[in-house]
DNA sequence: TACACATAATAAATAATACTATAATATAGG
DNA sequence: CCTATATTATAGTATTATTTATTATGTGTA
């Protein structure tokens, strides 16, 4: 409730549609665990594909949508391949939905 | 970077259910634009039409989108139908995005 | 060769978009 | 009251796009 649109409504636009565009990757219930459980460390395919229980493929077509948006990053190593968060502002997005959807509303500071 | 996951992992599935549904009804543009409108007071249909240039059904379409999930809540007043935010974590949502889409590198905190 | 992962190529289901038309509700004028 | 009009919602529809799961195949590494 503070000093939104500041900005004029063109840039707004652009904004709208930047955010936009990050939230439609991030909209998905399967591509929303497999970040939550890269921000807390990198893990390969198999191990996200242990802990989620989605098929390999199904699962590295998520990955792919994430990584073509540049919300993870890869690292080859032998014949793995280890995703991590790729963009800092994914972080934030997760620790204010972990605010909202994880914890009780108790803990809650509003 | 914090203490994400310290609940288990259907109680983790169930909460990005959650989440994704949320995410989903923002990850739109226009609806976007409408919900930053709205952060800022409440407004009805026909001034939106105006600020935003989108033809009146679509424009009601979209509202009718954000009214199923909660994310406004209406109030009449004579002809006028005023729409607010019905649900308070968008506004932490959108602050979050503010901070992230709508300022520049420069006065972030990081 | 075999393992780990990615990509391709579908088919099926679902959703989004923009329209036009019409309905519902409220007020104003006569 | 009755009617007209303004504001908003809903319905119907055609078009297009997206999502999902599958199966198959490709690529890189050991």
């Amino acid at each position: 409730m503070s000093d939104f649109a500041k900005v004029d409504i063109e840039q707004m636009r652009q904004s709208a549609g930047d955010a936009a565009l990050m939230l439609r990757s991030l909209a998905h219930q399967d591509r929303l665990l497999l970040l939550c459980q890269l921000s807390q460390g990198e893990l390969c395919v198999s191990d996200l594909e242990v802990q989620l229980g989605i098929q390999q493929p199904n699962l590295s077509q998520q990955l792919g949508v994430l990584r073509r948006e540049g919300l993870v990053a890869t690292r080859r190593e032998g014949k793995h391949i280890y995703y991590r968060i790729g963009d800092e502002r994914v972080l934030s997005l997760l620790q204010t939905l972990y605010g909202l959807f994880c914890q009780s509303p108790e803990e809650n500071g509003s």
